[in-house]
DNA sequence: GGGCCTATTGGCCGATCGGACAATAGCGCG
DNA sequence: CGCGCTATTGTCCGATCGGCCAATAGGCCC
């Protein structure tokens, strides 16, 4: 390949044995080359300062700053940063709020080898990338309704085990008012009954551990 | 290293990469060969059969059969097999769950490269290992009550919206026992309903996104 | 101004839940 | 061989849930 320019990778992620696999892996590939790896995001911003490599390889669960924040802070200082998120999660919310925060491209975890190098071109050419499983995900996300801010309340107490009339108590409303909020909590997450919102709610980003 | 035999690993993990960088990394060690590498438990049954190796490594989210269950088919016909679980939970329900299936050892892939090293030696010697932040996960949730297995099962229906009596059909017990086993889980993840129970299985880590 | 969505409230009703009573069988541990 | 824990099942009952009917008021977009 003459005319393809080397891409000079950073690897953050919290697993060395996935980062030093990784290396090993993709170093082998002509054409990219790890320049260095970061288990959490200070040090991941810390050294695209100081290498600016061309892309970063991301994974959004770090202990300490998370992969969105990480991006977020990344994007701030500089706008033209390209991050492949490489990460487990499938959850709509996590892939919306990483390409909301500046993504160049979304792929888990389990994609092949040849997949993820082609990601990694891509996503270095300036275009974006989702992985297959990942749009399907999204795409089921995206025909259930949007979730209003009253029920993202109301979800935040069923998930502590109030009764209808106790949210009806606690946000000042009608016990039957709490009752067409859960309703429509159930219908939107497409839930049967308020502990599968309350997992909808896990799965989908809505709540958090 | 004359009088140090080589061990000969399977790996058992869904993600091609890491299972490729693993087998990277790993075949670099002096006295350790990857001989066989699986993505599903059946797989890795089939591939302990055949080939006989020393070590697995096991993870344990996997599509299908999950990493307990290969265990528990792996240690019926070969109780002297020989397991690390290698994994990213830390919830001390999986760490029981592994140790009490039979596994010789449990790290989370947050390991440094040398501990995973030695882990994998101490468990072809017979040895039980586990993680230094996984024994402290662990001596931190002995101290509420512990799920048992048959719970575990039934909360992961819950979260699917089931009602007893569906769970009861699901697991082919009455919806009494059903719902014996939902006011336990009420009772020991001290919850007020079943949303509640969710919400804390999350937290825990005994539910996954 | 006329739709569209959200928030709000009411009543009715069968299904489901969770608690309290109590009981048997199997398993590992000491 | 008991002790404790888990799994199993039963009945009764009040509380709660979720679906169904329908209605009013405010905000936003075209």
């Amino acid at each position: 390949m003459p005319n393809v320019p080397t891409i000079r990778l950073l690897l953050v992620d919290d697993h060395p044995v996935l980062r030093a696999g990784l290396a090993n892996v993709l170093n082998y590939e002509p054409g990219i080359t790890v320049v260095a790896e970061a288990d959490d995001g200070a040090t991941a911003i810390a050294l695209w300062r100081t290498l600016r490599p061309d892309v970063m390889l991301l994974d959004l669960s770090m202990a300490g700053m998370d992969g969105i924040e990480t991006l977020e802070r990344l994007r701030a200082e500089f706008p033209d940063a390209r991050v492949l998120m490489l990460t487990s999660s499938e959850a709509p919310e996590d892939v919306r709020h990483a390409l909301k925060a500046g993504a160049g491209g979304y792929v888990t975890k389990n994609v092949r080898r040849a997949e993820l190098v082609a990601a990694i071109r891509e996503v270095f050419a300036g275009a974006r990338v989702i992985g297959e499983s990942v749009a399907r995900q999204l795409a089921a996300g995206e025909e259930s309704g949007a979730v209003s801010r009253r029920e993202l309340e109301v979800l935040g107490l069923v998930r502590q085990g109030f009764t209808n009339a106790d949210i009806g108590r606690l946000l000042g409303i009608s016990e039957r008012t709490a009752k067409a909020h859960v309703g429509a909590l159930l219908c939107k997450l497409q839930a049967a009954d308020r502990a599968e919102a309350v997992a909808r709610g896990f799965e989908r980003g809505l709540l958090k551990v």
